[in-house]
RNA sequence: GCGCCUGUAGCUCAGAUGGAUAGAGCAACGGACUUCUAAUCCGUAGGUCGCAGGUUCGAAUCCUGCCAGGCGUACCA
């Protein structure tokens, strides 16, 4: 629709100037967009205020100019004004608007989608939590976040797979695995005491209580430093189990897991420095081996082999993005805690480093969840192993509640969640407000299958010509725009909002107007709306991971 | 100190590429169920878009300075 408006736009602006009416050629892309006042028509454009330097005429004259150009074969357009310092408000003829309808119906689970992606491989990692304990809140933001940025992608025509990186090597599997040989110690009344910087949780108590079970005090007649790598090798994985297990439950599916100590285990980490070294991105300094990133606008080199041997985390993340951009992926998008923000700019020089554009490396930064009961900040310390699991708060308030909630903010905006809230079903809770126009739709037209009424081949749409109808009809068409967007800036929860809008136009539809009535060609009319208002919430809840369901 | 992010209604937040009278939800107040689900709807009220300058036909949006908050600034992860 706004397509069709800018080619006529456009080719009145070029009749214009080949007829002399108008001084200078322009091929400038008109602005459109939908006012905020409905009494400024459907569409507008401001195309003759900023041609004004261009033409060196004053706007309106050039509005009035265009509009006498203009022309409109197949008479979508009711009529146009000028208004304002120069804006050109076009009123559509309400039959051009019921092209939409139809669009919906025809490409139901597809309307709103596009092929902006032209299939390009996009890899997205996500959550990547480390397996030293279980998903908090904040992880479930980011796997909610991640998880739909992919649907949105591939929605748009991108190749997208996501991976889940492994942190598996390493400092901090090593204070795992004795945290739990320490408490496997305990339980055989070895007590020593217990680090502060080891995990504190109780479910570190459970993990050596499950190795005492499995053969009683095998660990005790190991040299120490093995029974630490054993405790470290087995709880890890027992954790990642329950990882996946509670992504799983958030309906979270990963297309790989990726283990860090792979790329130890297939050289790949020795590679890359070879690698950097043989570019001179790598060079020695005061025992340690750094990383040219300052050469690609970091503030300073890094580190990436200390001088005690160890490789700092940096060594096989360089490796890692090396190694996704050698699997064929063209772009790369992370999903990280907003606390790692400070970590951008070395990964992007090393993005550069491998010859691939900055723009081919995304960082999509989630920031903190406050958890919240009744107002009141629900004690988060993970230090004391005291906090709420994903897990815990997905069996209290559900996985649907949860995503959306996620999903409504901005991810570069914090935000509160209050677990009492998500429960509740009310507008407090907009999850339930949006499934209940899904719910609503599907209770009518079942009870207009059982009365007979269908809903297609209606002999005319031209029932549907109240401001009521066309409100909901424009916002339908809005819908692929939206979806666009948020997959060109990477944001979610403009599909989240995006609906709650819709919900509101539809709940107040509802009240205002049957749609099952005596009058067959009002009723097939408006079931025929109301269906493919139904496709589009369930289209948008799809993509934020959220059920659509049949009833409530 | 330096860097990044944030500051919009009492609260929680939307407002892409500068556009017309800045929008939702919650909370407050007043209304609507003989109806396809009231998990809904309608109405009222609520604003110096942190502050001050600048850019221009036009700024919540762009630029500069300041104020407030968060985060980062490791041979931590």
């Amino acid at each position: 629709m706004k397509k069709q408006l800018e080619a006529i736009i456009l080719s009145a602006l070029d009749k214009a100037y080949k007829k002399g009416a108008l001084p200078s050629q322009n091929n400038q892309t008109p602005l459109i967009e939908v006012p905020r006042q409905e009494s400024h028509g459907d569409f507008s454009s401001n195309i003759a205020m900023v041609s004004a330097s261009i033409q060196k005429m004053p706007p309106a004259k050039i509005a009035t100019i265009l509009l006498d150009h203009i022309d409109d074969p197949e008479g979508i357009i009711d009529k146009a004004d000028i208004a304002g310092p120069g804006f050109i408000n076009f009123h559509l003829n309400p039959e051009a608007w019921f092209s939409i309808l139809k669009n919906v119906h025809e490409q139901k689970d597809r309307y709103g989608s596009c092929n902006i992606g032209q299939q390009e491989r996009i890899m997205i990692e996500f959550v990547s939590a480390n397996p030293t304990g279980p998903l908090h809140v904040g992880h479930g933001r980011g796997a909610a976040v991640g998880d739909s940025i992919a649907k949105i992608l591939s929605f748009c025509g991108y190749d997208v797979k996501k991976e889940y990186y492994i942190n598996d090597s390493g400092r901090q599997i090593q204070t795992l695995g004795r945290s739990v040989y320490l408490r496997y110690c305990e339980l055989f009344g070895k007590a020593e005491a217990y680090p502060e910087d080891c995990y504190q949780g109780d479910y570190i108590r459970e993990l050596a209580i499950q190795e005492k079970n499995k053969k009683n005090s095998y660990l005790l007649d190991m040299k120490s430093d093995d029974a630490v790598s054993t405790c470290a090798h087995t709880a890890a994985k027992k954790i990642l189990e329950g990882i996946r297990d509670d992504l799983n439950a958030f309906r979270v599916e990963f297309d790989t897991w990726f283990s860090e100590q792979s790329l130890y285990d297939t050289n790949k980490v020795q590679e890359t420095f070879h690698w950097a070294r043989k570019k001179d991105f790598a060079y020695d300094k005061e025992g340690a081996i750094w990383f040219r990133t300052e050469k690609w606008g970091d503030e300073k080199d890094r580190v990436i082999c200390k001088k005690n041997g160890q490789n700092t985390y940096f060594a096989s993340d360089i490796a890692y993005h090396k190694d996704k951009f050698e699997r064929g992926f063209t772009r790369l998008i992370d999903v990280w805690g907003a606390d790692h923000h400070g970590y951008i700019e070395r990964m992007s020089a090393a993005i550069e480093s491998f010859g691939k554009k900055r723009n081919q490396f995304n960082v999509v930064l989630v920031q903190l969840v406050n958890l919240l009961r009744d107002g009141e900040p629900v004690a988060m310390s993970t230090r004391a192993g005291e906090f709420v699991t994903l897990k815990d708060v997905i069996d209290e308030v559900g996985s649907d509640a949860c995503r959306f909630i996620f999903l409504m903010r901005h991810h570069d905006s914090p935000l509160d969640f209050d677990l009492e809230v998500a429960k509740k079903q009310t507008n407090d809770n907009p999850v339930f407000y949006v499934q209940y126009v899904h719910a609503r739709i599907s209770s009518i037209v079942k009870k207009a299958q059982q009365e007979n009424s269908v809903a297609t081949d209606c002999d005319t749409l031209s029932v549907l010509n109240t401001p009521d109808d066309l409100r909901l009809i424009k916002s339908m068409a809005e819908f692929p725009d939206i979806v666009r967007l948020s997959a060109e800036r990477l944001e979610p929860h403009r599909v989240a909002y995006y609906l709650m809008n819709v919900a509101s136009l539809f709940h107040n539809y509802y009240n205002k107007n049957r749609v099952i009535t005596d009058d067959s060609a009002l009723t097939c009319g408006r079931l025929y709306l109301v269906k493919a208002v139904q496709i589009i919430i369930k289209n948008g809840l799809t993509l934020l991971g959220v059920h659509a369901p049949e009833s409530m």
